[in-house]
DNA sequence: ATGAAAGCGCTAACAC
DNA sequence: GTGTTAGCGCTTTCAT
């Protein structure tokens, strides 16, 4: 393990002049440079990072923050992100299942400068402390958000996606819409329920308070349950729009299973736009994100942030897509 | 940003009695913890780990290394892995996607104390780098293995699984059965062949060399891809065996999408019991490893390593779950 | 263009 | 039990 005393010594220059071939930022003279690089490669020397790290104040790498990796809507937009962060030599760490105990070990890690800045994708976190942190931190939000002047997001307008989804449905000609939302406290599924509302009024359909179904989680299990609850109204929807993808999956499952068919006894939309859904039987009629694109400009944001520019939130835009899930098979 | 310089001087004890507080491992007297906890209390003070890390020589991250995230497969695995890094105090860095490059990128990071450990998961590297890299960095192999001395690994007995899934379909009646692989110089896949052709051999069945589908990757595309190849065959199978789920998730889809029914038509067996197996309709019947515990074996395994003490290799046990891709559905 | 030297924040050996 | 001190390996003034 060579150390850069080592290089120095062997090419007979200072480690002054190493370093500044290293990160051949300032000029070196040829003959010293040579020297240098010969030695570096005889001695196999790689540049220890931990002590340019401390020395620079900064880890280079960014946190990734996701309520789980389960969750295949996530996978396109840290490509997205990671893409960029190794562009601009960062790495990424991912970080899932948060629990607040693992919000605060990840919190940790930017305090203790272990890491550089936060990509922020699960909306579950401690609002205070996320507060307090983003004041002295980097941190931006993707997808879901929470309402903080200091972090900026990126994400798509969910209310009129929703809206959209579901006018898609009424367009077919269903009255009897089903949703299958989580919780309300997350900002996105405020704005799914508005969208869907909105949609109902629009076409002057009154709300049934039975078909707004509460998934405690995006698990497939989560989307069967729902579906198990729905079935035993009195009253059935003949569509159902779940938040997504993972619940649409569970959702058609469930249907399958108890005997009836889809679209023809029910129709079902989710939302994301996941690989998966184009491979259910049927195919999934959904709204799709610009995952890639979110990442990305997720990741932009982020370092500009650590590079103190300021940046500002931005909407990126949605696509419905409609599959077999809503309209059926074409003869193929 | 306080330093541990100016904790001491406030607590009015040297920067040696505040850091044996911090890692609590030497005696301190009752008094001076005191001081030095109110003054870290008082400061908001944070222990700066670079400096820890560059001192200790040591970085408690370890890189996992996975072909590409958008495969479930690894999921379980890595919360595995996740768990036990944890409890001893690691991280973990998600590195997916790999390509040449990405993989000097990290297995530079392990030259440049950035990281101390991999576990690998992708068989694709580059083995002559490999084999050097094991000599002086700890290094274990999940799942995928590649036969060095110096890198032990934790997977199943992937020829046994693939009998037993080939046999499942035997006992069936099943005669005519494609497999649809990857390439061959993958050891897994060459031992999944190994025992597909075994079970057949034990029964008596000529291979049927077009049966024999190569597929690019486990994307579900390439499972789409090998069925409407498998398709135009003059004579088709009757039973299709996919070495991976994702892969038997296209094949499920293409099957239907052709008009035909599974498993009527054609019966459909997967590998690796992914999470999404289940959801598929008809569900999947599929060879389950243990990816949890894999992982945490894995992890263990390298922490170990880390800390010099000797591991070897070991064999975990998979699973035949038998679901409606083979037997059809149950009446419910 | 280059070298000497300070110091990033921490831990641990050593002395008391 | 506690303080002093020497680095870990690097970057970056400041001279020259």
């Amino acid at each position: 393990m060579a150390t850069i005393q080592e290089v120095a010594k062997l090419a007979g220059v200072s480690v002054a002049t190493v370093s500044r071939v290293i990160n051949n930022n300032t000029t070196v003279s040829p003959k010293s440079r040579e020297k240098v690089e010969t030695a570096i490669k005889e001695l196999n020397y790689e540049p220890n990072l931990l002590g340019r790290n401390l020395r620079c104040s900064e880890s280079r790498l960014l946190l990734v923050i996701i309520p789980s990796i389960d969750n295949p809507f996530y996978i396109k937009i840290i490509n997205g992100i990671e893409e960029v962060a190794r562009n601009m030599k960062y790495s990424i760490m991912l970080c899932a299942n948060s629990s607040p105990e693992r919000e605060s070990l990840y919190f940790d890690m930017l305090k203790q400068r272990l890491a550089d800045g936060i990509i922020l994708m699960d909306p579950r976190v401690n609002m205070e402390r996320l507060t307090s942190l983003s004041e002295s931190y980097p941190i931006v939000q993707c997808s879901e958000y929470i309402a903080i002047e200091s972090i900026p997001y990126v994400r798509i307008d969910n209310e009129i996606a929703s809206y959209n989804a579901v006018t898609h449905l009424l367009s077919l000609g269903h009255t009897d819409i089903a949703l299958i939302n989580t919780d309300d406290r997350f900002i996105y599924a405020k704005h799914r329920k508005q969208g869907y509302l909105r949609a109902l009024s629009e076409y002057g359909i009154e709300v049934n308070e039975d078909w707004l179904i509460t998934a405690d989680n995006h698990n497939f299990e989560d989307g069967k349950k729902a579906v198990k609850k729905v079935l035993q109204l009195e009253k059935k929807p003949t569509a159902i729009f779940a938040i997504s993808d993972t619940l649409a999956i569970g959702v058609l499952k469930q249907i399958q299973d108890s005997g009836l068919r889809v679209p023809d006894d029910i129709a079902v939309v989710g939302f994301d736009g996941i690989s998966f859904s184009e491979m259910t039987n049927p195919a999934l009629t959904t709204v799709s994100q610009p995952m890639y694109q979110m990442g990305v400009e997720a990741a932009t944001m982020l370092i500009e942030k650590i590079q103190s520019i300021p940046v500002t939130s931005r909407i990126v835009k949605h696509d419905l897509v409609v599959r077999e899930s809503t309209i059926g098979k074409k003869i193929k």
